[in-house]
Order: C-alpha cells, then sequence, then structure tokens
DNA sequence: TGTCATATGTGCGTTACCGCACATAGTGAT
DNA sequence: ATCACTATGTGCGGTAACGCACATATGACA
C-alpha cells in the first residue's frame, strides 16, 4: 500500500520491463502519425523516466528536447517574480511538452515540471522541427494540439478568476486522473496548491469536504478519487469545456485524415 | 471633444478618406508578409468598419473570415453559461483574430467582441488556409503569432490569480493604449468590469484610485492616459511580460527571414 | 431649458481567501 | 521503540472582492 518516491520507480519499472517497454503508440500524437512519419520520427525516439518535480522545460531557455508523456503527467507552470505560481495546462499522453520549438519561439514564459511520475519519450528538437517542415500529418496535428493547449489555457484564466478552490480542485483532479492509468495519484495537497496558485490550507480545506463527501480519500500524499460522478458534478464547467474541445479537435484515428 | 459612438464612426471616416485608406501594412502581421505572398492576398483583403460592441466570432461558430485589425482592438472574450465573463486576450493592430482556422478548430470556445471601434481588414477563411497550405512565410509568421496569444492567454490566468483589480485594470489599460493611436480610449467602467470579469464598481475604486494619482483621466466613457511612465509602475510584470515576449517572438522586419 | 438615460460614486454587510501560528498525525530511519 | 520529518488540521485576525441598494452626476436630446 505505501508508494513513495523510490517505490515509484520501482513501480514504473516493473510495468516496463524490456520485455514490454510501452510503445510511442502509447502517446496520443505518436499514435495518430501516419506509418511514414512514424518510420521517421520513432527511431529517434528515446524512453526516459521522468521523475517527480523534475523539470525539463525552463521559462525563458531553450528547450532541446520535446516530450511526448507515456505515463507521466507534465504541469506547464508559471512562477512569478516574488515565488508565486500557477498551473497553467497540464500535459499527458494525450499531448507533448514543447510547442514552442515548432511555433518558433524555442523557448516559453512558462516551466514545464513533472507532476506524476512515469515515461515519456524524448525527441531531440530538430527532428521534431525537420519533420514539421515537410509540412505533412506531423504539422497539422501538433496545430491541433496547440489549439487544444490555447483552450486549456483560456479556461484556465477564466476558471482563475470565477471559480472557488474546491471546483478548482475537482478540476484539476478530473484533468489528472484522465491522464493516469488508474484514480490514484501521489499529490501532497502542498504541491497541488501550488499548481493551483492557493494556499496550501486553500486545498486542505477543500479536499476535507470532497473527503467528507465521499468524492475523494487521501493520506499523506496520496489521493484516491473514489466517487468520479460526484466529483464532475461538484466540478465546474471548466473541465468539461475542455475535455469536450479536445475530443472535438482530436478524434481518434485521425492519421493521415488531414 | 465629444465623441459617442456615431461620432467614432465619423472620426474614422475623417483619418481614411477613399483617398487615405490605411494600408494592410498598418497590421503588423500583413505588412511582415514577404511580396509575393502579398501580391496573393491583398487582393483579396476587405477593409470593414467594425463597431463597439460588435460579435465578429461566437464561441463554437466555425469563423468564417479572419480580421486583420488596423485601428481597432478586438478582445477575446470567454463567457461562462452563467453569464459571468473573462477576456483571455486581446488582438489589435498586432495580430489577427481568427488562428483557430489554420490551427484546425475552424471554431474556439471564445467570443471575439470589438472593443475599440475602427477598422479591419476581413479575409475569407479559405483564402487564408489555401495561403497557410503553401507553407511558406504566412505560416511561420501566424505560428509565432500563435505563440503571442498563448502567451498572452498564460499570463492572463496568472494575472486573474495573483493580482489586484487595481493592477490589472493598468495591465488592461496599457495593453490597450499600445494597439490604439492615443492614449484615449472609449470604454465605461462597466465594460471594463465585463473584460477583467470583475464588478463594475471594481472598476470604479480603481479607477478612481488611479485619477487620484494623476495617472489616467475619465469621465462617462472616456480614459485618457496621462502619465503612463506611473501606470507602468503601477502595473503588475503581467504587462512587461508580454510585451517584451512579443517583441522577442515577432522583432521588426522579419519578413523573409523564416 | 428641462428631462431622461446612462455612467459613476458610495456605503453596507457578507464571503472567500490570505498569512500566520501552532497542533496533530502518519512515516521512514535509526 | 524512538525520533525526526513531513503532511495535514485548525484557529484567528485581516483584507479584497462580492452583491446589493441607492445616491449623484453627466451628457444627449427633445
Amino acid at each position: 500500500m505505501t508508494i513513495d518516491p523510490p517505490a515509484v520507480k520501482s513501480v514504473s519499472e516493473k510495468t516496463h520491463t524490456k520485455a514490454a517497454l510501452p510503445p510511442p503508440e502509447t502517446n496520443r500524437l505518436l499514435c495518430e502519425l501516419p506509418p511514414d512519419v512514424k518510420l521517421r520520427i520513432n527511431p529517434h525516439l528515446e524512453l526516459v523516466e521522468l521523475k517527480l518535480g523534475q523539470v525539463i522545460g525552463e521559462a525563458g531557455c531553450k528547450m532541446r528536447y520535446v516530450y511526448f508523456p507515456v505515463d507521466s503527467i507534465i504541469s506547464l507552470l508559471y512562477v512569478m517574480e516574488n515565488g508565486a505560481s500557477a498551473e497553467i495546462a497540464v500535459v499527458g499522453n494525450d499531448g507533448m511538452v514543447g510547442v514552442a520549438l515548432f511555433m518558433g519561439g524555442e523557448s516559453t514564459t512558462s516551466r514545464a515540471v513533472v507532476q506524476s511520475a512515469g515515461y515519456a519519450y524524448k525527441l531531440f528538437g530538430q527532428r521534431l522541427k525537420d519533420e514539421f517542415n515537410r509540412h505533412g500529418a506531423l504539422l497539422y496535428l501538433l496545430l491541433r494540439y496547440s489549439q487544444v493547449l490555447l483552450t486549456q489555457m483560456a479556461q484556465t484564466a477564466v476558471c482563475n478568476r470565477h471559480h472557488s478552490i474546491e471546483q478548482q480542485l475537482c478540476r484539476w483532479l478530473l484533468l489528472s486522473i484522465d491522464r493516469l492509468p488508474n484514480d490514484h495519484l501521489l499529490m501532497t495537497q502542498e504541491l497541488i496548491a501550488n499548481m493551483l496558485g492557493v494556499r496550501r490550507e486553500g486545498v486542505t480545506d477543500a479536499a476535507g469536504k470532497l473527503q467528507r463527501q465521499g468524492i475523494i480519500n487521501y493520506s499523506r500524499g496520496h489521493i484516491e478519487v473514489v466517487n468520479r460522478k460526484l466529483l464532475e458534478a461538484t466540478c465546474c464547467e471548466c473541465y468539461n469545456v475542455v475535455k469536450h474541445e479536445s475530443e472535438r479537435l482530436m478524434p481518434p484515428g485521425h492519421c493521415g485524415k488531414f
């Protein structure tokens, strides 16, 4: 029952033995690529382990690699001058980290932090750009994904403005477990507070309410969603808006259909 | 001295007589295009007048046209189920409205509203897509602009989370006058409140403070920035972050240099 | 000039969240 | 078993923004 940071590693290793590495297709973007693109890209993909809290992209620094999460989750976090922070968007096996590379900026104003340990496929930035500049399926796929990101950011802005900590916590939990294999996540309330840009005590309050309603169970860095339906009902509209828009923009089986 | 909605029209007409239409180059994006692209695009650009409050793109509805503002300002506004709203980003002659067209989504979850009346060049969506699909300078220019939008949205999210109404009002004023020919804007506190997603009284308070500090002058729908330096000093970091990132991503004279 | 709609000012109690201080409880290391 | 560390619980005063009600001022227009 006990899962601590080192244990996470062993769990991951157990899941992904040499005999059963998660294929690149575990990532939605890599999956949707047509065969010819895969042939060019896949040989250069490198499966890497990402540890909780690891920074894979710093604000203002040129990104050398892009990452396609398979079972890890990456937070795009904005850190202000005074140290306060806020999550801008979250990326799991539905997306990639490093859109600034093909957008032309090479860097962004936000930091990419591992929010849930796991694996990701890493690709050298120039390789991505080369394929992007062939102006084929990859370009159109990444463009659509960029719009998903845009939508998520916009919704985050709105949610920050109008919704309570409890509602935002619900949204955050839903976004997280959607990107995880089960309804169990490793995350302290302190870290969640950093993501949401609120006080730790505020998260304690909100989480307490959810626990008392039988929506979640948590203790010392573990959170389990036990009643997803109720969680969705308690959440603000923001989660559903983002989810539906993502599904609209990136329907499954889109590869080669651009 | 009196400028009301009808007067705005006459002012605009005075400025842009048949003899002196603002050229497409008044818009930064159109300006940066290399000659061959201009040759293909410009014949299809249509100068249109945009009235205050006009909706040129509705959430969830396919956009038929894209707009390149010349002296108008467009707000990307998210309207929630309960009617509350918040501005996600603002577009002036530095950008365009309708990125969803080339991103592939055809529509977004936000509404595009005219925040400041004026003119814009309108282009049929398919024309833009056609040029985009030539995979030339336009593609790379619009990608960079998309990153500017992304940055602006991210910063809006953070600003909503951490900064006071007064600071946000400063940011909003600066973003606005940067896109206007002078330091004078037509905007009631009620409308500003809608943009910022706060109460009208909150804007009254904040505006009152700024006025008492000699930073702005306002009365019945007119706001004039009289001390920009002080305004910037009173503002949060958000304005400068977005401004610098925009300048980095879209330096002048970039055309043909992709 | 008077009238009216609209924009702005102001006061009040309420709420959500903050910042801080400190108490309590799991958990790993020894 | 003990200790130290970290995560979580809780209380308290302070503050920013809210919702509401209503007062006042300004400019447009008859």
